[in-house]
DNA sequence: TGATGATGTGGGCAGTGTCCACATGCATGA
DNA sequence: TCATGCATGTGGACACTGCCCACATCATCA
């Protein structure tokens, strides 16, 4: 526990991690590496040991929390095997509460200051995963006779948008406003179910058009 | 003509407008006060006579964009009145060439960092009102029995995060790929085809799930 | 043991946002 | 007509930032 090592040991994972916290705090135009090296307690000239630039902490950041939505979808996916409306629901409550917690970092990874074609490769194969998840649970649904046929890629790209559009109007407080209203006193738990039953609604267009059977909401 | 002035005459809508170039060019994190003062030709602190600090100049720039958005929105709802799917779908696709023509801008307006809570009422109003748009063409839609029914505001919401979420994958470069694959030496009008082309696929399915009757895509 | 390379240090530079006191000149009222 | 006040523009200053440099420390291994 000797504290005052010169070196610290994995000061790499501390910069990440102490970011993603001041990211969360402050946002993305808050982050600055100085102060993230000083509360580490460390010279403001170490990172640079580990990243060429604050760009690539940023990139490293992002990596981080592609990284948790992948293991959690390859999780779902398991979870509810053969049951591809669940699975596309349940990946959309995933990314959409993600967005919800920490929407700062969620803003990071999908807000364009990170350019995934520039960067490490491992960030963008994280990205892509994600996408291929998607795609294979459609291809999935289309088997199973439970989606609409079509180019499976062109419909997870749609399913995608939607996804990405609802956690973005998450993020960013547009649906946050009735959402807090009802939940501004709630506990993390309580919080998750409400979003749920929000999502439920907002995602039930789409789905119902993603469907192969008739619409089942006929309650006009 | 006499540049010697010692008064500008309009600088706030300079800033704003030189504002907007740099954001084209260099995205929101390349912006600078400083910079952009001397450009205009004017000293580092002149803009403080027009904004409180930088964010203010942001939120003058943000408000610019949803102003011409609402501009758009409105001629959209008389231009197509009586076909509500037109009205939705050219809603849609005026965002989303926004966000293909101007990323960065579109990031500024939708990617958090703004928050219309907190700033002048304009904004907020002119985000507002986009919303509203969507709603009354539900409405209309509703009374047509061209959409399901249903709490308008609910399907508004639905809808918004729909064009959101394609036009984030737009302006962040997920959907360009394959989009600029086959229009790298295209028109704008030529790219503005292909776009729409390639949004009506995507907005397909969700349309199809807020439309009254039965699907009509069934070319499995 | 002694060299080497990975890792951490402080100094320095240009650039930034924002505060301050001061300069300028247009409008307005005596 | 002219003085005056106020909106607007100016330069100086400060703390902070990202990033470059040369140098310090220390674990590893021949």
């Amino acid at each position: 526990m000797e504290q005052a090592n010169y070196h610290h040991g994995n000061l790499r994972s501390s910069l990440v991690s102490t970011g993603i916290e001041f990211l969360n705090q402050k946002g993305v135009a808050g982050i600055s590496l100085r102060e993230i090296a000083r509360t580490i307690g460390v010279g403001h000239n170490a990172p640079y040991r580990h990243f060429r630039n604050k760009q690539q902490l940023l990139e490293a950041m992002a990596e981080d929390g592609f990284r948790r939505l992948k293991a959690r979808y390859t999780r779902l996916e398991l979870e509810f095997a053969n049951d591809p409306e669940g699975q596309i629901f349940e990946s959309a409550m995933h990314v959409i509460s993600m967005a919800a917690d920490q929407p700062n970092l969620f803003q990071l990874m999908f807000g364009g200051h990170i350019q995934p074609q520039d960067c490490g490769g491992n960030l963008k194969l994280a990205a892509d995963d994600a996408m291929q998840s998607l795609v294979s649970i459609i291809q999935n649904g289309q088997r199973l006779k439970v989606f609409i046929g079509g180019d499976p890629m062109t419909l997870a790209l749609s399913t995608m948008s939607m996804i990405q559009g609802l956690a973005i109007m998450v993020s960013s407080g547009k649906l946050k406003v009735q959402f807090q209203t009802q939940a501004k006193d709630a506990s993390w738990a309580g919080r998750q179910t409400l979003l749920r039953a929000m999502v439920l609604q907002l995602f039930e267009v789409f789905l119902s058009g993603l469907k192969e059977n008739t619409k089942t909401h006929l309650k006009e």
